[in-house]
RNA sequence: GCGACUGUAGCUCAGGGGCAGAGCACCUGACUGUGGCUCAGGGGGUCGCGGGUUCGAGACCCGUCAGUCGCCCCA
């Protein structure tokens, strides 16, 4: 069999019942973020390499998809563009940009694929949609809060009951790193082991640790202060975070804004499903506070985001805070259609009416008739062909169209159509002038 | 990037050296003004690709490409 007719690897077509899939999400997603003030950002799928090479830790680095340079230069196997990695960086540089035209405080949304080289999986792609909020210019936890709560609107819109948001701060992760005598250089390496906790269980995360050169005892200590034992609610966690990190001063900073965010979060949407979970740590490198993960029960991560105070200094001098939070669109669809969690507007077929075509001669009749259902917000397909009645009937009935429409030689002489309702098998004579109200009533009646 | 498994009709798969198959889907008819159900018939294949072994390869061997699942990483 000839493969040649598939998508390149990780890429996907979309036929029309999955656009309408993705329409309807996108929906949901662009009216909450309006909701908070985010206004729309497109950028180019293409960037200057340079420009995102550095960003996401040396595995981001080897993801990125590179566009090697054309003509003369093809053969030296160099990059000079790149393939949209995220939707954060392309951010960052419009910011750096457009510095003195942006609003003091930048609310921007963006819904746009990305690429990455990665290795395609259930749920994962090579090219796949992002829908990011971030807001620009504040240090306020007020921003982190409102980006949750943004999140948790658009999963509670969609039918998600049984998500929650682990929250965390990168300086907290490295007051306990330290306290646990992990070597600043290890630390980035240690967060990929830590976030492993809940999938290779304590034991394999010290394993790893250890393997990944922090000493036997560093690493014991470090798990400890990571696990969560005995009490998990959110102030037995501060709690035990506030001993754990001691005088800490960086750290002690990061506790306190974990502390306000869930005291302001208690005012939003968000506030019931902020979990503040040590263990939390997050693969891209250029977060540097507040870090958070949406995650349904027993799926896994829908999204995270976090606060990257640093990401716009690196294309302008200056430090501009921001945070953000990015939902994976691909793995909510996976989830909402595995659940059945789309409402029957979005399955239902491409037409209301098929109107068939009786013979060569009524194929302008049939197409005026179309017209004029068309004209009453009827959503009518025209048969093409004059082919036998049952023929067309058979295809209204695949297509999962409810009316057909009929016009034939009695018809034609007594002014009326005849309807043919495809779910009871009835059908009824209107007159023409009656049809398109007629076919609104039903279908309303329907789908109300 | 590493390991394991799988590539045969549009789809799901059987066949493991001797004529290329089944179910579903599709098309035609039974049904000269009507879909679903039933019955009868029909079309459809570079057996992923390249090489090798053999009188003979879909099957066995080597390579390659693609897919799936773990590892790695991530949304």
């Amino acid at each position: 069999m000839s493969t040649s007719t598939q998508p390149a690897r990780g890429m996907r077509d979309f036929l029309p019942e999955d656009v309408r899939r993705r329409a309807y999400v996108l929906d949901v997603v662009t009216d909450v973020y309006e909701r908070y003030g985010f206004e729309p950002l497109e950028t180019p799928a293409v960037e200057n390499i340079e420009t995102l090479l550095g960003k996401y830790g040396d595995e981001g680095n080897r993801l990125i998809f590179k566009i090697l340079k054309r003509g003369e230069h093809e053969q030296t196997g160099q990059a000079d563009l790149a393939l949209r990695y995220d939707l954060t960086v392309p951010l960052a540089r419009v910011v750096a940009e457009y510095r003195g035209t942006l609003p003091k405080f930048f609310k921007r949304y963006q819904i746009q694929p990305v690429w990455r080289a990665d290795r395609p999986a259930r749920g994962r792609f090579r090219e796949f949609y992002q829908c990011d909020v971030d807001a620009i210019g504040s240090t306020s936890p007020v921003v982190e809060v409102e980006v949750c709560a943004a999140v948790s609107d658009v999963l509670e819109r969609l039918g998600f009951g049984d998500f929650t948001i682990r929250l965390n701060h990168r300086e907290v992760l490295r007051g306990l790193l330290d306290g646990a005598g992990v070597p600043e250089t290890l630390h980035d390496t240690a967060l990929v082991a830590i976030d492993k906790l809940d999938k290779i269980g304590a034991s394999g995360v010290v394993e790893e640790l250890v393997a990944r050169g922090v000493g036997p005892g560093a690493a014991r200590q470090a798990l400890e202060a990571f696990t969560a034992t005995g009490d998990a609610s959110n102030e037995a966690v501060l709690a035990r975070l506030s001993t754990q990190i001691g005088s800490h001063a960086s750290a002690t900073d990061g506790l306190h804004t974990l502390r306000a965010i869930l005291q302001l979060s208690q005012a939003t949407s968000a506030g019931p499903l902020l979990r503040l979970d040590p263990s939390l740590a997050r693969g891209l490198s250029y977060y540097t506070g507040a870090i958070f993960e949406v995650a349904v029960d027993g799926i896994g991560s829908l999204g995270g985001g976090g606060r990257y105070d640093n990401l716009v200094g690196m294309f302008s001098s200056g430090s501009v805070p921001a945070c953000g939070f990015s939902l994976g669109l691909e793995r909510i669809l996976v989830v909402m259609s595995e659940r059945g969690m789309f409402p029957a507007s979005v399955t239902r077929s491409s037409a209301d009416v098929l109107a068939t075509v009786w013979n060569a001669d009524a194929l302008t009749d049939t197409l005026a008739l179309a017209r004029l259902l068309r004209a009453a917000g009827l959503r009518v397909e025209v048969y093409p062909d004059a082919d036998k009645i049952g023929k067309q009937m058979k295809y209204a009935s695949s297509r999962g169209v409810r009316f057909a429409t009929i016009v034939g030689d009695d018809e034609q002489a007594a002014g009326t159509v005849m309807v043919k309702d495809l779910t009871t098998g009835g059908q009824t004579p209107v007159p023409r002038g009656e049809v398109a109200a007629w076919l609104s009533r039903r279908l309303q009646s329907q789908s109300a």
